[in-house]
RNA sequence: GCCGAGGUGGUGAAAUUGGUAGACGCGCCGGACUCAAAAUCCGGUGACCCUUGGGUCGUGUGGGUUCGAUUCCCACCCUCGGUACCA
């Protein structure tokens, strides 16, 4: 008998995986393909982590269940190189990013190989090789050609930490989401995609998804539809004329006020010489705030009156109007019609300041006075001919009356902002596009990129300053226009690295293609069957990479509609409560579990420490179970073989068979682990076990320990991988069982049980069952009242 | 505040459409093997009561529906995610 030598093994198994190219798939053939993708990692300077592993590990099992099922898999693996930790990372250190970025690579792959997972190394990328961001800019340039990349003067976000802008999705509560500094707003020309121009298709095409449902509901709130009514106020004694949105055009009688964004664009020009100072010193008092402290919702209002008016255009009345910061600039038109009768925010604000409120809902289409306010639905009141309508029909006839008028209308409003994409650093893409004195914005022709990253910049000269670092560049940014010739500059920011990442799978099925991002003979491979990664990209990521998706396809370059048909999100694996990170100091290495037991027992232990979508704390008490399984397993699989099958062996074989299989499914691991599990406690205590059984038992275990699996089944004489057999197949038959067990309660309780006849009839069964001595204690001289019997579960016997 | 997910033994966790709560694993207790220990194997292990058979309670809390509720309904408490005056 030989011994579980994991070391031995799994290093043997790792190269005849290599050099039998067991994981390349045959890329000409996408019948019956199976893409299975795991979100790409950033090559970071740690060694691989806990996490990595609990994304990588499971998706693998997943991975090569579906090769035993006869699919073709591929799985492919890269890296997200770009990025500001290897910046940083070369400013305090000097080390340049190509460098660091080129050696965490080559390490985390020594990593990922030692994981034994079923990784096709041929396509391999790296988005910060020129070879990919060549595309990255060719993205680029077609979105502009498409009318979806343009240029845009506007507050953006600010992170003075990171020294550079960022988008909507990557400020979560005013803090930068990478390095949690506190974000400013700044005036700037930046790059925007289009993203808004999908909104509505983003939003309906979720329904058709198979994602978790608390992902999708994100992205909705994202998008954020709101269907009402735009309107149009005039400024007494301006030509200007103040947009705004509304939900709720029944109420517009009720409007005594309006209020606009302390950015709001009219705000100088409308505001009267009397009021000047006071509104001045109100937005400077705004724009010291930060993000929190503007948006929490509890705050009291503030506001100033600007001196000017606007004509409500269904009263005709002038009302007044004020700008205060609980109008946000950056949503609708920065700019609201005041109702404070129906609306909370307003009645606070309206009550501060002593303006007036004109009640014009009720519930019951009574007047009730203006104590408090009615945001609900309800019967339109004070609003002349509309008097008696309801909120709905109001709605829709106000819409038409300023339709009819030309100064609004029914109108969808998104919460979704068009995608900030510039960055004022060096590692990245850079923005392949000239600014000419003469031409203005000129596109860097095709056949020019990739505008290649200079490789000798002073990083540590330009940071903090505000500006990017290769606007520093001398042969960088000095470029001739490609239209009239004459001295021009490049853009000097480079792309958010999410841009790199909302196209990358397209890539996959042939990395190396020359002629285009993506090989148009191999899109046969896309979209991804099942796509695994974590839920922090619910907003980000997974929002641009379904953008970028229909934008290619609109450009006629994909034939399919959504990049990820089936999302999964692993949990997340934390430490002591808290999320793993460097900083913290609180991160769990796998490699000295790799060590102490290997890949098999650590990947297996991972899957079956609970549900995969869960995560859960790390604890490795419990890994011991793991190693005692392979053990026992490993010496079930040697023992001498027994040449009869009894019904109970054929029994626990297909059960064990169809319970993995379905759980293999739908990735509940843990569970299809202790189906196994209890398959070899089984014959463990049988101490004897057929060939037939004993393979079909190997070749369900393989998707979880991969190399003790080749093993035992080379073992066994065969010659080929197990990896490609056919999946064992459970034959229904084996898992009825003639004699099972039923509960017996007497009102509800559980009083005893009874071994029976799988087919007994109700009588034979409550006959029996009534003479039993415990049931016939609890029922003699009682009358009953009912008998249920549930077949193959149960008997209840209802008395009184 | 709002939206979403979740609270089950000492512990990680299981439980078809409501149908024997706690599978499987860890830990712990007892036993076998051993000079002894480790490893391994066997048995036990929700709490309380009781002499065995058994009984009472028990899935965050309090109600409800039901013959029967971890599962459905109502109210509340706590934890974790998301969101943040979105007009």
């Amino acid at each position: 008998m030989t011994n579980y030598d994991f070391k031995a093994i799994e290093k043997k198994w790792q190269h005849y995986w290599n050099v039998n190219r067991c994981h390349e798939p045959d890329m000409a053939q996408s019948e019956n393909k199976f893409y299975n993708l795991t979100m790409f990692s950033y090559p970071s300077g740690d060694r691989l982590h806990v996490g990595h592993w609990y994304n990588f590990a499971p998706a693998d099992t997943f991975a090569r269940f579906k090769k035993m099922c006869g699919y073709n898999v591929f799985q492919p693996q890269g890296f997200d190189a770009f990025g500001l930790p290897a910046e940083n990372y070369a400013i305090k250190h000097g080390i340049h990013p190509a460098i660091s970025t080129r050696q965490n690579i080559s390490r985390m792959k020594e990593q990922l190989i030692e994981m034994g997972a079923m990784f096709d190394w041929r396509n391999e990328i790296n988005t910060s090789s020129p070879e990919y961001y060549k595309w990255t800019q060719w993205l680029f340039l077609k979105l502009m050609e498409m009318g979806l990349a343009y240029q845009k003067k506007s507050p953006v976000n600010w992170c003075p930490s990171c020294s550079t802008v960022l988008a909507n999705e990557q400020v979560n509560n005013g803090e930068c989401d990478r390095c949690h500094s506190q974000v400013t707003k700044r005036l700037l020309k930046q790059w925007f995609f289009k993203i808004t121009e999908y909104a509505e298709e983003l939003l309906t095409c979720l329904d058709s998804l198979n994602w978790p449902e608390k992902t999708k509901h994100m992205q909705r709130n994202w998008i954020g539809k709101s269907i009402g009514s735009s309107i149009q106020f005039s400024v007494v004694g301006h030509s200007e004329v103040i947009e705004v949105f509304t939900t709720r055009s029944d109420t517009i009688f009720g409007a005594t006020y309006m209020v606009l964004a302390p950015e709001h664009p009219f705000v100088n020009s409308i505001t009267t010489t009397n009021c000047l100072s006071k509104v001045t010193e109100y937005v400077e008092s705004t724009k010291k705030l930060s993000e929190i402290d503007r948006t929490s919702s509890d705050r009291d209002k503030s506001g100033v009156f600007t001196g000017a008016y606007a004509i409500n255009p269904l009263t005709q009345q002038e009302i007044p109007i004020w700008i205060s910061d609980y109008v946000v600039a950056s949503y609708g038109t920065g700019a609201i019609m005041a109702v404070p009768s129906g609306d909370e925010r307003d009645f606070q604000f309206a009550t501060k300041f002593n303006l007036p409120i004109i009640e014009v809902v009720s519930a019951d289409g009574e007047i009730h006075g203006n104590d408090q306010c009615f945001s609900d639905y309800g019967i339109v009141i004070n609003s002349e001919k509309y008097n008696g309508m309801t909120s709905e029909a109001a709605k829709i006839s106000v819409d038409d009356f300023l339709e009819s008028k030309g100064i609004g209308g029914a109108k969808v409003q998104y919460k979704l902002h068009d995608w900030l994409i510039s960055r004022q650093r060096y590692w990245g893409a850079p923005i392949p596009i000239i600014h000419c004195d003469d031409c203005g914005i000129v596109p860097v022709p095709f056949d020019q990129i990739p505008v290649l990253l200079p490789d000798d910049i002073n990083l540590a000269k330009t940071y903090g300053q505000d500006i990017s670092p290769l606007a520093t560049h001398d042969n960088f940014i000095n470029a001739n226009c490609p239209v009239c010739n004459k001295p021009a500059k490049r853009d000097a920011d480079t792309m958010d690295t999410f841009v790199c990442s909302s196209w990358y799978y397209l890539r996959y099925p042939d990395s190396h293609f020359d002629d285009g991002p993506f090989n148009p003979d191999k899109t046969a491979w896309l979209p991804i069957d099942q796509y695994i990664g974590g839920a922090e990209h619910a907003t980000m990521h997974l929002l641009y990479a379904r953008f970028i998706t229909k934008a290619l396809r609109d450009g006629g370059y994909l034939n399919f509609d959504e990049p990820f048909s089936n999302l999964f999100h692993q949990g997340t694996i934390t430490r002591d409560g808290a999320k793993m990170s460097k900083s913290k100091g609180n991160t769990v290495s796998p490699d000295t579990y790799i060590e102490k037991c290997g890949a098999d027992v650590f990947r297996s232990y991972l899957m079956f420490m609970g549900p995969f979508d869960e995560g859960g704390d790390w604890t490795d008490t419990g890994i011991v179970g793991i190693e005692r399984f392979i053990q026992k397993s490993w010496k079930l699989c040697q023992k001498e073989l027994n040449s009869s099958e009894s019904a109970k062996d054929l029994y626990i074989l297909h059960t064990t068979i169809k319970s993995v299989t379905s759980d293999l499914e739908s990735k509940k691991f843990n569970t299809a682990l202790s189906r196994l599990m209890e398959f070899v406690n089984y014959f463990v205590a049988k101490n004897t076990i057929s060939k037939n059984i004993r393979d079909q038992f190997v070749q369900l275990l393989a998707p979880f320990m991969p190399h003790a699996a080749e093993e035992l089944w080379e073992m066994f004489g065969n010659k080929n991988s197990i990896f490609n057999s056919n999946w064992p197949k459970c034959n229904e038959q084996f898992t009825i069982e003639s004699m099972i067990e039923i509960a017996i309660q007497v009102n509800g309780k559980l009083r005893g049980s009874i071994e029976i006849d799988k087919n007994i009839s109700k009588e034979a069964l409550l006959q029996r069952v009534k003479e039993l001595e415990n049931i016939h204690k609890f029922i003699s001289g009682k009358e009953i009242v009912k008998e249920i019997f549930v077949p193959g579960r149960l008997v209840n016997i209802v008395i009184k």
